[in-house]
DNA sequence: AAACCGGGGAT
DNA sequence: ATCCCAGGTTT
């Protein structure tokens, strides 16, 4: 862009935002601590369905503090269903970090931000710009999409290097003065004029200054390479529940897939059989059924599961947890499945 | 640089 | 069936 149009570029980009930002519940505080939930739950999520879970946070977390001392797995229950829970774990190490190291005030500089755990690049400016209003760099997907257009830029966003050229050209276009509105602006426009595909140029307040536009063709940018293969796993999942009502449970590993979340016993099919479970944890099986059979797709990998209702014998190995000890534990998305259909 | 980490909505 | 989203951490 030529630089006398920057001045015009971020004022047409800042009034567009304050006149057609959406009302979403984050917008309603600067508060640095809130904003950073927002922005983690943000992460890889689309606001839809943050929207809810926030809320839902913010009843039961309303302070850093709150935050801090509660309990793993209170917190991982409030994420239940939001996916890539390393986050929560995250977010409450990083609020227990600003409670030691900087007396419960979440820094306003990059430095010491970027120190807690969970906040990366991103997530830093976010709240620098949006909750301190400082003229920091906050690129995401919607920015590099956004930019690339504007710039008319081709390189792979692929390509971890790339984004240090959005970053780069965000701190020459950010209005130092409005560096919420402009920085939420970008993300804003990215989410509802300037969309991966069909881009609605003509409702767009900077399509004047927009390179790809004006000269080249929006719907091609950004380039991106990279194609994933997706690995297949099949598991038989085994719901046990003894004469007293109570079924076998079992907690992940603290690292990993889906940390520290709960399951009934998955049998890997490759490795393993459901006669070897029998024996090692030796359960008498009364009588069983089959439950659902389906696929849960990550974004890396797939989950084929065949379900069984056992009715056993429980003996002292294992944790056999009543049907309200069940409801308190978070659990990946496939068990809540599971769970609901043994429930009907 | 590449792999890993969830889930759902849009196309 | 495919893409990709208000990314960060680990290897």
């Amino acid at each position: 862009m030529n630089y006398p149009y920057v001045t015009e570029f971020r004022q047409s980009l800042v009034d567009w935002f304050n006149a057609e930002k959406r009302d979403l519940p984050w917008r309603h505080t600067t508060d640095p601590y809130k904003i950073w939930v927002s922005e983690v739950m943000l992460q890889q999520t689309r606001v839809d369905t943050v929207i809810p879970y926030y809320n839902r946070f913010m009843e039961s977390f309303p302070t850093l503090d709150l935050l801090a001392e509660a309990p793993q797995e209170y917190l991982l229950k409030h994420w239940e269903g939001l996916g890539y829970y390393s986050r929560a774990r995250n977010l409450q190490a990083g609020a227990r970090e600003v409670l030691e190291n900087y007396g419960g005030v979440v820094p306003d500089n990059r430095h010491e931000i970027s120190k807690l755990k969970g906040v990366g690049p991103y997530t830093a400016g976010a709240i620098l710009s949006i909750a301190y209003n400082k003229p920091e760099h906050a690129v995401d997907g919607n920015v590099m999409r956004v930019l690339s257009r504007v710039l008319d830029i081709h390189d792979d966003i692929a390509m971890p290097k790339t984004k240090k050229v959005f970053e780069v050209a965000v701190e020459k276009l950010i209005d130092p003065e409005h560096a919420s509105s402009f920085n939420q602006g970008l993300m804003e426009l990215g989410a509802l004029i300037c969309t991966p595909t069909s881009p609605k140029c003509l409702l767009c307040p900077v399509r004047e200054y927009c390179t790809a536009f004006n000269e080249g063709e929006p719907d091609k940018l950004p380039v991106k390479s990279k194609k994933i293969k997706m690995k297949h796993l099949t598991y038989d999942v085994l719901v046990c529940e003894d004469e007293n009502g109570r079924f076998l449970m079992q907690q992940r590993p603290e690292k990993g897939l889906l940390a520290n979340l709960w399951q009934f016993p998955m049998i890997d099919t490759s490795q393993s059989t459901v006669e070897n479970f029998k024996k090692e944890f030796t359960v008498n099986v009364h009588a069983e059924h089959e439950l659902l059979t389906f696929k849960h797709v990550f974004s890396h990998l797939t989950w084929h599961i065949n379900s069984y209702y056992m009715k056993c014998e429980s003996f002292a190995q294992g944790d056999w947890l009543s049907r309200e000890q069940i409801e308190r534990l978070p659990m990946p998305v496939p068990m809540l499945k599971i769970w609901e259909e043994v429930k009907k």
